[in-house]
DNA sequence: GTTTAGCAATCAAAAAGAAAGAGTGCTAAA
DNA sequence: TTTAGCACTCTTTCTTTTTGATTGCTAAAC
């Protein structure tokens, strides 16, 4: 649908934008690129590329800049596999290694790693447990008005809640609790602890509805609350060339500060492996001037949360899918 | 030690300041503070303020501003007490009102309340766990080779941590550790739980060193890790004309970005109920055009956190302080 | 002795103007 | 179809000018 040359201009242009940030001159491409044609051919060529929207224009006589159609083809099209250099590859491996016993400590490794390899701000959040089964519940009890409840998921996944009471709790009342609640959950997915639940318990304990409730509420808050954020390298966004403004700049901050949109970006639309929003793709006015790119963190196909980077729309969108591609490999077979 | 119009005149131009951002002139000072005297008057106070290192002019013929010195001055003796409304107050108790089950959601609570009222950005942090004596241990078997090892300290915090291991734990196994810490253990310090316990429980248990080992390093890590820092209202800050200039704006994501500076901001000396830091008090390059003013969040005196705020050199001192005596007094009565 | 009116001097900030230079688009020739 | 050549455009940068706020000093007033 765009003639070789076209691809080769384009692809020119945008690598050579992302090197420098200043929009780019037919001048630069010739001489940089060696693409076999002169400057004004270049020129010709650029002209139609404007005109099909993938190039556009800061002033009439500015070089070209990409346009969100433009860095749309290049990264659907024109992007470099694998451009991860060996170097790369043993830090992420070493990084990886580091022996967790909690998944949400493994994704926060894969997402500093991220980030310290492709020199932007990465962020990841744990997986929605409410799609999850329940391989079991603990009530453990902590001294006498306090219980802890720990639920296993069967994707290895530990969620714990404190339930205050207002009256004591003896150990034969958590032993009930941990054989009733074991019966009827073993198996079941997370979200079946609900309302008709809490009657069936009630009924068959007794107990008072006083004690079952803050139960069954904190339960559900545990399993329901937004699973954590994690930010990594925010000061690194500060560093381009494109934080000199100070709109920008605001922006990037009213992104990563409200955790409610991060949550969102993160756990929107996973048809591929890997997921790229150009620009105001995603519309959040915020968003206009950069680029998220998500994957999620998988083991075994089960999803383990999501880990993503945020950075300019002028983004080395090559590198940074090839880390990811990577680290989404080593993490998927650990 | 400053005669009465001195300090009046300084209060005033160091209150303007604060409003304004603006260096302040005699003329202003005249107009709007009414003090009895002619801007003349204020312009030869002025020289003497300025001699005497409260005051400071960017140029020779601009408006004066405050110095370090200065606002040292004006947090220790020009500070207004109980700069706060009916309506703040309202607003706070009714956010500290939440019931929570957990110590840690209550300073997240304190924290972000008070970066709504003061507008300014909030940091928190929670207490340093080896100095709290154990409760309780617990050890609960999640599958069969998932050990959650759960400790209440003296002050109701709950830490819990994970252990995996290589091969199956049996119940009897659990029972056993639970009945060993809980006698080795209980009211001792956190930090008792290291090398010397390993081999008292080692003798006195049937266990191989294989399972011993990880459950002491894994306590010990959790005791011994960071606590969390939480931050809130970072885009607030991003407001102020002081962030017009990269320099600041840098120097503030740097800041709060590298945890382990905020860890020990948080951490420093608490002789007083309220710390003023202003500027580079605290010698980091980082830190010269803010101020951090903290407070430890306590309850029956004992220490369950810190909670700070981060602004401008030029911060509302008389709002910050009094919202933070405020918020102080609630959380340890409540 | 202290306060204040008056005013020249200072200097940043804003506005206006001039020059430089990078890059384009078009034309006409190769 | 490609390319050399060149006028045109428009930002960027540098100077210059203007404006205006504010000071510090002097001398008079209190």
């Amino acid at each position: 649908m765009l003639e070789e040359r076209k691809k080769k201009i384009l692809q020119a242009i945008i690598d050579e934008y992302i090197n420098t940030a200043e929009p780019v001159s037919s001048g630069v491409i010739e001489k940089k690129y060696r693409l076999g044609c002169s400057s004004a051919t270049i020129r010709n060529e650029m002209v139609e590329l404007e005109k099909a929207g993938y190039l556009e224009k800061p002033h009439t006589s500015s070089g070209r800049v990409p346009s969100a159609k433009g860095y749309r083809f290049y990264v659907d099209e024109l992007i470099k596999e694998d451009d991860i250099s060996l170097q790369e590859i043993k830090y992420i491996q070493s990084k990886l290694e580091t022996k967790v016993n909690e998944i949400e400590e493994l994704t926060q490794i894969a997402t500093s790693t991220l980030s310290e390899v492709t020199h932007y701000t990465s962020v990841s959040i744990g997986p929605k447990a409410n799609f999850q089964n329940i391989e079991e519940i603990k009530f453990v009890l902590l001294g006498n008005r306090m219980l802890m409840a720990v639920i296993l998921t069967d994707t290895g996944i530990v969620k714990e809640t404190i339930i205050k009471f207002d009256e004591d709790i003896t150990e034969e009342q958590v032993n009930t609790l941990n054989i009733i609640f074991n019966n009827k959950l073993k198996g079941k997915p997370l979200d079946e602890i609900d309302k008709p639940l809490e009657e069936y318990i009630f009924s068959e304990m007794n107990y008072s509805l006083k004690v079952i409730k803050p139960i069954i509420q904190q339960l559900d808050r545990a399993i329901n609350e937004d699973s954590k954020l994690y930010l990594e390298g925010a000061n690194k966004s500060f560093e381009l060339p494109e934080f000199k403004s100070l709109e920008v700049a605001k922006n990037f901050i009213n992104l990563i500060d409200t955790k409610e949109v991060m949550r969102d970006l993160l756990n929107t639309g996973f048809a591929k492996d890997i997921n790229v929003y150009i620009g105001d793709e995603s519309d959040n006015e915020n968003l206009k001037d950069f680029s998220i790119i998500t994957f999620k963190h998988r083991y075994q196909n089960k999803d383990l949360g999501t880990i993503g980077i945020i950075g300019p729309k002028r983004m080395d969108y090559s590198k940074v899918i090839s880390v990811m591609k990577y680290i989404s490999k080593k993490l998927n077979g650990k």
